[in-house]
Formats: structure tokens, C-alpha cells, sequence
DNA sequence: CTCCCGATAT
DNA sequence: ATATCAGGAG
């Protein structure tokens, strides 16, 4: 049986050659901008919260629009991510606390960010990977789905997978990694119909071997 | 644990 | 018809 360290190197290398165009999916221009594009992307598609940020972005963009905008308004331009009523609550609370205690800033640290309304670790890691380059392991949906059918961990907990990646993963790998699963849930180990005949990984996959 | 929720693939 | 999508709050 293959180290787990071992295994997490050989992933991350054959996945690098599948994925070379790994990254983030979600347009943005400034943490702000990211904040509210990752709030809106709970169980939503990337895709569809880009076609929405697109629209939104061009009449609010910052904490200021958005502690003034009228709350159904802003319900109406979000509504088809899915979860518009709590999502807008999210975005103008976020905005008022960046605002009141944060001087208007984006906080670039995990304590801070856990406390703005809608922000969970998931979210955070967003925040703090791709816009203050403090790494962190951001698990999804993918990520708990295809480290457990890859047999990295054995558990739903984000937090434990969280942790427990950290050990496995080397740290400048990090961002990369979670990037490679996500395209790799995408285009293979999808939730309902994984591709394990042609999955690039599967000789390393216990999900895959069953 | 349940609830929030529209869009899409199967 | 139903499962799932870059989750988080109560």
C-alpha cells in the first residue's frame, strides 16, 4: 500500500498534466468582489454566479452600494443562484460589518472573516488563498466527495478533511490542489456518474478499484 | 439535525 | 421525477 503522501504527490502530477488551466472560476477584480461571488456560490454553479456577478457588479460594487441597496433589489439581480433571501442578507451584512469594523476592508485573516454574516471556512479559505496569498485548503462539495472515493480520508466533517489534507498536502500545493479536484469532479469524478473508465487517477482510487 | 432555493443534468 | 451545484445559519 502506497504512502498517503505518495499518493497525494502522484494525484496532484497526473492531474497537473490533465488540468493545466486549474484556477479559480469565479470572475472578480478585488476581494470585495470575490466575497459576494463566493457567498452566492453556495450550491450554485460558478458558471451561473459568474453570469449573475456580470449584471450585479456593473451597478453595485462595493460594501458602500450595498449597505444602501434595497434589499429586494438585490434579491431580484441574485435570484437565480438559488437561496436569494438569505444570500442578500449575507452580502449586506458582510458589507455593513466591513464597514463598522473592519474600516471598510476585506479582513486577510480567518478570524475576522468567520465573523462577517454568510462567511464559513470554505469561504474564507476563498478569500485568503486568492486574495491576501495565505493558503489554505478550500473543501467543497468535490472535495469531500473525491478525497473520500480516493480514500485520502474517510470522513464528511469539512473541518477534519480540512485539517487532515493539511498534513498530506504539501502547503505550495496547497491552492492547486483544490483547484485540481474541482476540475477533476467536473470532468470525471462527478457526484451521480463518475467517468472511472477513463478517470486518469483511478488506479489510485479505492472508490474506482469497487 | 433542518432549512434555505433556482437551474440544470440525468 | 430527482439529485446536485465552489455552504452556512439556526
Amino acid at each position: 500500500m502506497m504512502k498517503r503522501d505518495d499518493k497525494v504527490l502522484k494525484i496532484i502530477e497526473i492531474l497537473e498534466k490533465e488540468f493545466p488551466d486549474a484556477k479559480i472560476r469565479l470572475n472578480h477584480t478585488n476581494p470585495f468582489e470575490l466575497l459576494v461571488a463566493t457567498i452566492l456560490s453556495a450550491q450554485c454553479t460558478d458558471e451561473r454566479v459568474n453570469i449573475v456577478t456580470n449584471e450585479l457588479f456593473k451597478k453595485y460594487r462595493t460594501p458602500e452600494d450595498f449597505v444602501q441597496v434595497d434589499p429586494n433589489e438585490l434579491e431580484r439581480l441574485i435570484y437565480s443562484t438559488g437561496y436569494y433571501k438569505a444570500k442578500a442578507r449575507h452580502i449586506i451584512g458582510s458589507s455593513k460589518m466591513i464597514l463598522e469594523k473592519f474600516n471598510g476592508n476585506v479582513p486577510d485573516n480567518m478570524e475576522d472573516l468567520l465573523q462577517l454574516p454568510g462567511v464559513g471556512r470554505k469561504t474564507a479559505n476563498v478569500i485568503l488563498s486568492h486574495s491576501f496569498s495565505k493558503p489554505g485548503i478550500v473543501v467543497d462539495t468535490h472535495v469531500i466527495r473525491i478525497t473520500n472515493r480516493l480514500g485520502l480520508v474517510n470522513t464528511k466533517d469539512p473541518v477534519k478533511i480540512e485539517f487532515s489534507l493539511m498534513d498530506i498536502v504539501p502547503k505550495d500545493k496547497w491552492v492547486l490542489f483544490t483547484h485540481l479536484l474541482i476540475s477533476h469532479g467536473r470532468n470525471y469524478c462527478t457526484s451521480r456518474k463518475p467517468k472511472c473508465e477513463s478517470c486518469p487517477i483511478s488506479a489510485y482510487c479505492d472508490f474506482a478499484r469497487k
